[in-house]
DNA sequence: TATGAATGAGGCTTCATTCAT
DNA sequence: AATGAATGAAGCCTCATTCAT
């Protein structure tokens, strides 16, 4: 490992470029955030940016795809197919709210993302396959009659919904979570998928 | 009186000016709409749009302010005091739900600013009186030992964000809605706030 | 007399037109001071403004006679053909000072239309009798050999120039002006232009 | 190393933007001369005036203090401490006519910007050290009882104003300034100034 | 790969002037 | 005479993108 320079590697220097710009937009918006600045906030130069991304629409639509894979992932951690439904369905519950909590310009950026007109420039399929976990899992519990009787992606929205909402209101500073609180959401949101 | 004239009143070009706002952010995002075609699409001179705001970004905060308290009304439609707290729960509920998929574009716009920086220049006080029958609701329910024992926003979230996100899945064509299932998701979220 | 209206006359309109525009302009430059701005200060409407003057320029060069003619009327005021030399010019050169001290938005006013394009605008010959005593005044003095024989308007620098900018830098605050250094200075100015 | 070529090198655009804009402000006044005109005879495009100056405003300080300070220099050639006192007085006194007559952008420039509200926007510490051979000058000659005992900003108006007005005459065409003329005005200065 | 000066279209906003009332 | 809403051209400035080095 050569340490005697300070040079980005080639890929770090991808990164270093969507990370600044995830913290960019999510603190500023898309418009107001200007790819010199982007750029500068790397430490890289503005010309470098449309080397690795063909336009500031692609580098945006890149990061969200990246955040997007990032966040179902980390809401399937220790998933096991083999825990209780009960188990599973909370074990994900937590991991999101966890998650969102402690990456709070993920959540910023990927709301700004998905209720932009952005959000029609990405494709279903690109997330077909991470997101096919929530689907074996509320097909399963309707098959089992432990889930109401509803399509997957509306006891996505009954279980979920809330708890993004919930980590939203904490970030904006109108609501305080603490364990006592996040647990009986938690509950809640177990009455609403639940038979 | 001529009143076949073609001519807008005063008050009239205020609204054709918000009107057009609102048609063409929640289709094109605030960027992407410069404030020419905003005038152009009201017929009205790009000129006469700072007459009555200031600036580009206090119009779309009049427009958020004009949208949000509209929804909340619409929500709260013939929600009297009188009714049974389901009733009322659910009355708000499929207000919301109704007027949200016959009012698609206020609805787009209102995610797209809530989910936008921009959000940060509206006062939560300007909604105060407005949301007080919410937590008039919620109140009353912990109190009666009807809901669970949760802060005001929080019941809200859970007895509300699916509706949203529902109606978001609907007009983004991958949910299709019919009343029965419409009504399946209203007592799921019934059961997520009720005790 | 009619008291019983706040109501302007026609002519007290179109001079708090100029008083405001006079004002402003001295302030805030001619560029940076709207006719709306003006209007208003005047506490007229904007359209009466194009009865009065058919157009800004207009306003600002007949802004400019008015100032000009009552700059030089102050400095002649008590300039009798009948005194010595000496006591008509150190008596116009004191008008000056004292005018320019009390009336320092006119000064402000000229010095900056003078060092302008506008100044293209104004034509001699309208001053052309107003000055007609400074040159008689500096003719005779040539002709008594009380002067250097020098053009008047020459002369006329030489005797007033640095009481111009004395003024400014007493209005700037860099320089402070007691009667005694006003004195001097007169005293002075004297020198440049006797022989 | 090519040196035929047209394009121009980094500095001298800067360069080319400033002297446009002098030569442009000076015919026209600071309104009137648009940031795109200012680029187009500079032969550079709108947005790059932008790179090298944050806003019209600073362009127009920095041209500032550019030209006041290659005036101050030019008024300061060859003035030798050593020269006697007279000598130095007047050299400077020529060095500014002289450069004035031949340099008359530049001094229209100043005079306009001078007598507009831009001049609060530059401070006098800028020029401190430019202008301390002046003070110099004036404070020995007061010291060594050859002037009047008058502050040096007052001496160098008594010395200078009326050639900064007779050259703008000159350039007015309202007076023909010709060697014998020129003299005779330096040795009026000298008078006002002597004790 | 990498830089950052340069471009120029386009956005927001201002304001002199007009005109229906 | 008077109002002030309305117009629209034009100004300042930004920024996505390109390109010479």
């Amino acid at each position: 490992m050569n340490n005697k320079t300070v040079e980005k590697s080639t890929s770090d220097k991808r990164t270093a470029i969507l990370d600044a710009a995830l913290e960019l937009i999510s603190e500023r918006g898309f418009h107001n955030t200007p790819v010199s600045l982007i750029a500068e906030t790397a430490g890289v130069s503005t010309g470098i940016v449309y080397h690795y991304f063909s336009s500031k629409e692609e580098l945006i639509s890149e990061l969200y795809k990246k955040i997007k894979l990032e966040t179902i992932r980390a809401m399937l951690t220790d998933c096991s197919e083999d825990l209780a439904l009960r188990e599973r369905f909370l074990g994900i519950w937590f991991n999101l709210v966890h998650y969102s909590l402690s990456h709070p310009v993920q959540g910023l950026f990927l709301e700004q993302f998905e209720n932009s007109p952005y959000i029609k420039c990405v494709q279903e399929k690109d997330f077909a396959q991470a997101v096919a976990p929530f689907f074996d899992l509320f097909q399963q519990g309707v098959k089992e009659e432990t889930f109401k009787p509803l399509p997957p992606l509306v006891l996505f929205d009954l279980g979920f919904s809330a708890a993004i909402s919930l980590v939203k209101r904490h970030v904006a500073g109108v609501v305080v979570l603490d364990d006592e609180l996040v647990q009986a959401v938690a509950d809640a949101c177990w009455d609403a998928v639940r038979k």
